[in-house]
RNA sequence: GGCGCGGUACCCAAGUGGUAAGGGAGAGGUCUGCAAAACCUUUAUGCGUCGGUUCGAUUCCGACCCGCGCCUCCA
């Protein structure tokens, strides 16, 4: 089954078809490291992950590269403000970024190039430029990039420069350009800022030009598909294609690939409007990771997604049945006739999980695939008529289901603690929601005492003591429920 | 101003030229010592408004209203 997905380049839903049928290679915009990320930056992460996955799940190998922005204005001004060397300060942030990702279920891609280690590349390809007065170089030693040589500027973001006036809005500082939009390929070193000798003078690199270096130093001058979020689109991706293509006469990305941004209580996030969140934050008040991963993933990734507390916790809850129904399917003992219409059933829905999926990433029909089974199979095993043979395809569902979606192994409990545990080291403890960290604290023995004693107090029809031992717990966040296979327990 | 996206039940959200998936929440019920989980029933004659095309529109077209994003090295 091919993947179709919205190319933005050609403005509409086309097959993916990469070059080597088998492989995808693909490049994504990675982070600034700057500061933690925060859930729209995670938004993005999240939704390239489900298309990796996708497209293994239909057979393609994947050569993915993320760079790491680890040099540029806000890094040289908030390491300052840290009084940290510049690589001490991004190597911290980097960290926290790829703890981040893991938390989240997101998966690191194969190749992970720094921006500081790719200076000679970048070098190179504005030489070329260079050569043929695409770049020029300006009184003060930076280089710009002369976008009258590339006539195809503004195909990617729709926008049509001619009859914009040159000049009409021209920063101060910027009146060595040639034109007002022209933009910087390599910035002069100034004020003893950090900066490289090269063969273009003493400086640094502009932004886009690190992303055109990579990108075709590790896929080649052409490759499958290129990601970001929505506002890289313009300039950022823009810049890329002119540079790239202005370089090597070629096409540059084929497939373009924007996720839409975010919006917390229907507004932009930004720290002015009070409804700026990093990853660590929410985890701080108490959400758990899978229902953060569950509840960015729910809608699809070409639509404006508004966050919201309220849908962290609907996801949390719907995570819970998630859990609970797959641990149903994998414990039970099903001894039912082969249910030939549940067989067919999930056939069915296993198909257009699929289905949805390779529709430019449907991921809430998708989704919705995967419920429609969950009710079925426990309407039937209510009945007793689910089969081993049915279980082992439920289960089979399950596992592909999370292979996209990754929600149902819980490592909440872990990641909580990691994060309580930085934010006691960063004296940020405080901001921990009532009784998380007591919850947190709260081992699987301990829990498993209490849940042992109760279950001696109930035998006794001590439900008074049965029931206080109850209540503490669920005080704790730990949840019990009694059952005919037993007595199970999980953390709220 | 230019470009683009969206307005579907209490909330989130999918979708289609032929009469509204799914999740969460609420209500009632079954089960249970009581709960929980699970299941059943239930919650939009309705898909921003007004026109048009059509045998038929939520789905196509037009206008309008509302919200949002990009056009500033912010994912």
């Amino acid at each position: 089954m091919a993947i179709d997905l919205f190319n933005t380049l050609s403005g509409t839903v086309e097959p993916l078809a990469p070059e080597q049928a088998n492989e995808l290679r693909m490049y994504c915009c990675g982070p600034t490291v700057y500061d933690y990320g925060h859930i729209g930056n995670f938004r993005t992460f999240l939704h390239v992950d489900v298309l990796r996955r996708v497209a293994r799940l239909q057979g393609m190998k994947l050569k993915h590269v993320m760079n790491i922005t680890d040099v540029d204005d806000k890094i040289i001004r908030n390491a300052a403000a840290a009084n940290m060397p510049i690589s001490e300060y991004t190597a911290k942030f980097e960290r926290a970024f790829f703890e981040d990702m893991e938390a989240l279920g997101v998966e690191r891609p194969e190749i992970v190039p720094h921006a500081t280690e790719s200076i000679p590349d970048m070098v190179s390809l504005i030489q070329t430029l260079a050569k043929e007065d695409i770049a020029y170089r300006a009184d003060d030693g930076s280089w710009y990039f002369r976008i009258a040589k590339f006539p195809d500027y503004g195909k990617l973001s729709k926008k049509d420069f001619e009859g914009i006036e040159d000049g009409a809005r021209v920063d101060v500082d910027e009146y060595e350009k040639d034109s007002a939009r022209d933009f910087a390929l390599w910035k002069a070193e100034k004020n003893g800022e950090a900066s490289w000798q090269t063969d273009l003078g003493t400086g640094r690199p502009g932004w886009h030009i690190e992303c055109s270096a990579m990108a075709m130093k590790h896929l080649g001058p052409t490759f499958d598909l290129h990601a970001g979020g929505e506002d890289l689109m313009f300039p950022h991706h823009e810049n890329e294609i002119a540079q790239s293509e202005s370089a090597t006469h070629k096409p540059f990305a084929r497939h373009w690939f924007h996720v839409r941004f975010l919006l917390v209580e229907g507004k932009k996030m930004s720290k002015s409007e009070g409804n700026f969140f990093t990853l660590r934050d929410l985890l701080l008040k108490g959400y758990r990771a899978s229902a953060i991963r569950f509840l960015l993933l729910s809608v699809p990734y070409r639509h404006q997604m508004n966050f919201t507390f309220e849908g962290l916790t609907e996801s949390a809850n719907a995570i819970d049945r998630l859990r609970t129904f797959a641990e149903r399917m994998r414990t039970a003992i099903f001894s039912g006739e082969e249910n030939s219409e549940l067989a067919a059933l999930i056939a069915e829905k296993q198909q257009a999980f699929d289905a949805a999926l390779a529709t430019d990433l449907n991921t809430a029909e998708a989704r919705a695939a995967m419920f429609d089974v969950v009710r079925a199979a426990n309407s039937a095993a209510d009945q007793n008529k689910v089969s081993a043979e049915n279980a082992k395809a439920i289960l089979v569902f399950l596992q592909r289901f999370d292979s996209v979606f990754d929600v149902l192994t819980d490592r909440d409990q872990k990641i909580t603690k990691a994060a309580l545990d930085w934010a006691e080291k960063e004296g940020r403890i405080g901001e921990a929601a009532e009784g998380l960290v007591e919850a947190a604290g709260l081992s699987d023995n301990e829990i498993q005492k209490l849940v042992d004693e109760r279950t001696l107090a109930k035998k006794q029809r001590n439900f008074a003591r049965a029931d206080a031992i109850r209540n503490e717990l669920a005080e704790k966040g730990v949840l019990i429920e009694d059952s005919k296979d037993g007595v199970r327990w999980k953390r709220k």
